[in-house]
DNA sequence: GCCGTTTTCGGCCCGACTGTTTTCAGTCG
């Protein structure tokens, strides 16, 4: 019995129990307590007595322990019974809750969102009290919704949705605007897009948003927020807007970046203290007080600043962060590709553009011979590029440039150049990048062998999966880290956001070496380096355990000392 | 169902918008 299992049973027994109309706060204590077993990074067996966590009390643990010794629940048993399945399904058409369904279910017998889907032509729904005709036309297309658009959008996609809108916010112009929300928070991925904006003129901006040719519904609008449906090659997503006004800025951007738990939590603080947080500033006994920054407003609270990336379930307030790592923290940039594999700037733009972002070092890891497609470098052509990379470097005073290469671990397990190639290199990086469909046992005996080779210094990608898009091929995490920790092998967090990869959810609690790097294959590449952070920061990673936060110094004695020297002097 | 330096009952974050009804419930974030 795994933990996740019963943190599932958890959340669909609370919404059973929401489609039952069951107390709210009951339905919620069920959420709370599957949180709390989320939260707790120990095993299940490692707990042992699960009602010893905040959240979980009688109730919960013998449901829990009814589950964990038979496998199954007679409150969930019992919940089915009464509350047909159906309905879990119809929980995510817009505009419909627990109430509603249960109106329709009870009035109109009605179980299927197909069969909802009937009602609705047949205008039966608009008879029901609480309910007409804008109700029944709003469900008609709310259902078409939930059935032609993905519940969530990788991060990927959600940056180009966000650049749609940012174009025509800033040809408006406003006086100020903020991207919050879960995308502000940097998740994997995300349901919608938030903003929040300060103008003059509200209904301007209002007209001016509807009249975009992206627009394809307006789904609310009003005095304080307008709520949008756009459409960007062929996918459609919500985006609201939240209109502020002066001082309550930083307060209104730190509510919608959220997450909700995280807010739960900053309002209980608010609360033990007698304040009150709310969108408008922190309710005190001398009226409303508002902040610069969000920065001023979690000093209030006594609180490090805590990115928007930490603030999900509500942990991050109580630990201490202040060694967690942040964006200026990071020195340079181990993992690049230029012109002479499947990149599209020379070198040189690279060093001049990683200057700008006022990197100390950097090091040039094109592809490696076998792959082909993105013309990968012979030895010939590799040794041309160190020479070159050489001379470079000694042309700069203000930044380090090694010589790297991104090496593949091929179908067998070798590695694309032999030692007397990867001797004559600053820097190397092993990757798979072909072969994804091996079985977990293959797959492992290459990052094995990889991780065995005394140049090899960092494992790029671990996992090879591109959010939303492909899975990865087989790894054992427990395996990797381990055979990482014992090699002395460094693990990549590749801060492209296609891949985040290591996730932020398996990098927790683990004693190993970590780099972050863009795998920029252009200069503006590097700007993506923040997600990559962020994923850092989501698995709460110190400072001390990323190794380009090192000093310019500090990275060139690690550079001479070889892949085993211990970087923590 | 959970919790407790306002503890064993009474709260549990808080506000905007829609649609329906006519003062507010339901949904959403």
């Amino acid at each position: 019995m795994l933990k996740k299992d019963v943190i599932r049973l958890l959340e669909e027994i609370a919404v059973y129990m929401e489609l039952n109309l069951e107390n709210t706060f009951k339905v919620s204590a069920y959420r709370k307590a599957a949180q709390s077993l989320e939260n707790d990074e120990r095993s299940l067996e490692e707990i042992g007595d699960v009602g010893k966590l905040k959240g979980i009390g009688k109730g919960t643990t013998s449901v829990i322990e009814e589950f964990v010794n038979t496998g199954q629940s007679q409150v969930l048993e019992d919940l089915k019974e009464t509350v047909p399945t159906g309905l879990v399904r119809m929980l995510k058409i817009p505009s419909l809750g627990p109430k509603k369904i249960a109106k329709i279910h009870d009035v109109l017998g009605i179980k299927t969102i197909e069969a909802l889907k009937e009602a609705c032509l047949n205008q039966e729904i608009s008879q029901l009290p609480g309910f007409g005709k804008k109700s029944e036309a709003n469900i008609l297309t709310n259902i078409d919704t939930v059935l032609s658009r993905p519940d969530r959008y990788p991060i990927d996609k959600i940056l180009k949705f966000i650049d749609l809108v940012e174009k025509s916010i800033k040809a408006f112009g406003v006086k100020r605007y903020d991207i919050a929300g879960s995308s502000r928070r940097v998740k994997e991925t995300s349901r919608d897009l938030d903003f929040i904006l300060e103008t003059d003129d509200i209904s301007g901006f209002t007209e001016f948003m509807i009249g975009q040719a992206y627009v394809t519904n307006v789904v609310s609008q009003g005095e304080k927020k307008l709520s949008l449906e756009i459409e960007d090659d062929f996918d459609k997503i919500n985006v609201d807007f939240r209109f502020v006004q002066g001082e309550e800025y930083i307060s209104t951007l730190q509510h919608f970046t959220g997450s909700k738990d995280h807010n739960v939590k900053m309002r209980q603080l608010a609360k033990e203290r007698g304040e009150k947080i709310s969108e408008y500033g922190v309710t005190t006994e001398s009226g409303i007080k508002t902040f610069k920054s969000e920065e001023e407003f979690y000093q209030y609270f006594g609180l490090d600043y805590i990115p928007p990336a930490m603030r999900e379930t509500g942990q991050e307030v109580d630990i201490d962060i202040k060694d967690i790592v942040k964006l200026s923290d990071i020195k340079g940039d181990l993992h690049m590709h230029t012109t002479y594999s499947d990149g599209a700037a020379t070198i040189r733009e690279m060093v001049e553009s990683a200057r700008e972002k006022g990197y100390e070092y950097i090091v040039i890891t094109d592809h490696s011979k076998s792959l082909f497609v993105a013309n990968g470098l012979s030895e010939a052509r590799l040794l041309q590029q160190i020479k070159e990379i050489k001379e470079i470097d000694k042309e700069y005073d203000d930044i380090d440039v090694y010589a790297g290469i991104e090496m593949d671990i091929l179908a067998d397990g070798s590695l694309d150049y032999d030692e007397e190639i990867l001797k004559q290199l600053d820097y190397v990086i092993a990757a798979i990048h072909s072969s994804f469909s091996q079985s977990e046992n293959q797959i492992m005996t290459r990052l094995k062998n990889a991780m065995d080779n005394p140049y090899v210094r960092h494992i790029a990608h671990p996992t090879g999966r591109l959010i939303g898009v492909r899975d990865g091929y087989d790894v054992d995490m427990e395996a990797l880290f381990d055979y990482a920790k014992e090699t002395g092998t460094i693990l990549e967090i590749n801060a492209n956001p296609r891949r985040l990869d290591l996730s932020s959810e398996v990098i927790k609690n683990r004693e190993v070496m970590f780099t972050v790097n863009t795998d920029a294959h252009h200069p503006d590449h590097f700007d993506f380096m923040k997600y990559g952070l962020a994923t850092l920061q989501k698995g709460f990673i110190n400072k001390s355990q990323v190794l380009n936060t090192l000093s310019r110094q500090a990275f060139k004695e690690f550079i001479n000392k070889g892949k085993l020297s211990d970087i923590h002097e």
